[in-house]
RNA sequence: CGGGGCGUAGCGCAGUUUGGUUAGCGCGCAGCGUUCGGGACGCUGAGGCCGGUGGUUCAAAUCCACUCGCCCCGACCA
């Protein structure tokens, strides 16, 4: 290879284009995803379009999930989205959970509904009813099923992506015969989510267990990946939950164990949403926009082919019909040979769209038959011979994305700390700016996490699998404590 | 649901205090020409139920009443 000029992409620009994130965080996020064109909002309150690109970036991790769903012998199907309002009722901690939060059908055709429909805000429960008709014998589980779906909550307060009314997600539902199988399933989803964050995402993820208070409505347990954002505050990016028998009793899901003795179900569900798009977003983005990740990124190589003279175009873009037929089976590229943009408008605005890597090439290129790429999570250019290109690219794009890992990692633990002094923390949750991950010994009372939640505005996020087996006392009670406990200002 | 703010072109705004003829500016959009290696420029042009309803008036974007919607801040959340 040749030397390669290595030289820092100069930062003047005539017109700030996206709010700088130190200025006002959430509102770089709202025009981020605006001028990327990932969404828009609906004419409904609270209600999203994801547009094509940010659905492109859906439909990536998608395939990804799926894959990965399909490795653990799980299978898709398909439930209804309307749910009589009587089931919703059978387990009681879910109703309570949800009953705020619920849309609900009570005319349809013209007529007043004799039963009132809920429109799913997840789907134990419709699930748990076919399950109970499908399982009869051990014989017929584990039972593994995911479902692709939307689902409606009715928040009040609402963003793009972190939380609106309806949302896009997968949720998994399994039913087993044993407690330990249904912990092992709950267990074994989210290190899929974790794998999945982390190594497509680049979103490095603190898995562990939720607090009574935070988990799942219905749940006996509930397991999360908890990441941190630009602003230092915890995202919830996937959970995983231990139903034990909860659900299974309530719609009386039961089978024949092999003493033929009649037992009921123990259960799993997890799920992961487009609001793993927002951890994208916030996790790498930066003033100049977004930064997608390779992996997951709709495009991965854009082409930028910059002429002066007619006859510069004519062989500048055939030159590049050559590379994309070189790469283009392996590569995800997009030609941007628009007329009346310039090279530097063009910049901008993929690298507003966070292109992994940008390749420009023009007339001087094509003398010594080289191409320029710039990275877009280190802003380098490199000038590059055109042979060998694919390798080169290839490994660039595994470089970006093993650095936006490890600059996200790094930033997450620059901004973890450990803390033993009730004082200090609520020092460090002052202020509407988030200090980050507090890890401190928690006793893991309700009450005392309510206190700990209006003294500060922070929550337990989770109680880290990884332990160092130490013992210590409540960081705000005093009482004796066996786990120390991520705590953070959370979306 | 309580407190604060805002509705004028696709977006951002001016005009409203003190009513007056054809409602303006920037960006964006369309056409043409010159440009093109880090956000180019000129000319021409299209685009408005001034959130809605009712009232006052010779006359309402402007004054009055009601109403609808949105945004921000406080109690819930993948």
């Amino acid at each position: 290879m040749n030397s390669e000029h290595i030289y820092l992409i100069g930062v003047v620009m005539s017109q700030q284009k996206v709010t700088p994130r130190s200025e006002d965080y959430s509102r770089w996020y709202t025009e981020v995803i605006q001028k990327a064109e990932l969404a828009d909002y609906a004419p409904v309150r609270g209600c999203m379009v994801i547009r094509p690109y940010g659905y492109a970036l859906w439909e990536n991790i998608q395939d990804t999930l799926n894959s990965m769903f399909k490795a653990t012998g799980h299978k898709n199907a398909y439930f209804p989205l309307f749910i009589p309002e009587s089931f919703l009722k059978k387990e009681a901690e879910h109703v309570e959970g949800f009953a705020p939060e619920l849309a609900v059908v009570t005319i349809g055709g013209g007529k007043e509904l004799e039963e009132p429909l809920v429109v799913r805000p997840t789907s134990e429960t419709i699930i748990n009813h076919m399950f109970a008709q499908w399982i009869h014998s051990y014989r017929d589980l584990p039972l593994l099923l995911n479902q692709w779906c939307n689902v409606v909550r009715w928040e009040l307060r609402t963003r793009l992506f972190l939380r609106t009314l309806e949302f896009l997600w997968q949720e998994g539902h399994t039913a087993h015969a044993t407690a330990e199988e249904s912990e092992a399933e709950a267990r074994r989803m989210l290190g899929v989510y974790q794998n999945f964050a982390e190594n497509f995402g680049a979103v490095p993820v603190i898995p562990g267990r939720k607090s009574e208070s935070e988990k799942f409505a219905g749940a006996v347990v509930s397991y999360s990946i908890e990441a941190m954002m630009g602003d230092k505050r915890a995202l919830q990016s996937g959970t995983s939950h231990n139903l034990g028998q909860n659900f299974a009793k309530a719609f009386g899901t039961q089978y024949l164990d092999k003493n033929n003795v009649l037992q009921y179900v123990w259960q799993t569900s997890w799920g992961l949403s487009t609001r793993f798009i927002g951890a994208i977003i916030m996790v790498h983005g930066d003033d100049q926009g977004l930064i997608l990740p390779p992996k997951l990124a709709p495009t991965q190589v854009v082409i930028v082919p910059i002429w002066r003279k007619d006859e510069d175009k004519a062989r500048v873009l055939a030159a590049v019909d050559q590379i994309k037929a070189d790469l283009g089976a392996q590569v995800r590229i997009e030609v941007d040979d628009r007329e009346g943009f310039t090279p530097g408008f063009k910049f901008n605005e993929w690298e507003l769209r966070g292109v992994p890597l940008r390749l420009e090439i023009g007339p001087k290129d094509l003398e010594q038959a080289n191409v320029v790429l710039a990275r877009r999570d280190t802003r380098q250019k490199v000038t590059v011979p055109q042979a060998g290109l694919l390798p080169h690219i290839l490994q660039t794009l595994d470089e970006i994305q093993s650095n936006m890992f490890t600059r996200a990692k790094d930033f997450m633990d620059a901004n973890t700390f450990d803390v033993s002094d009730y004082g200090q923390f609520k020092e460090m949750m002052q202020g509407e700016e988030a200090a980050g991950f507090v890890r401190a010994y928690w006793c893991g009372d309700r009450g005392c996490e309510a206190q700990i939640k209006e003294e500060t505005r922070a929550t337990s996020r989770c109680i880290p699998f990884e332990q160092d087996g130490t013992q210590g006392v409540c960081f705000h009670c005093g009482r004796p404590a066996t786990e120390k406990v991520i705590f953070a200002k959370a979306y």
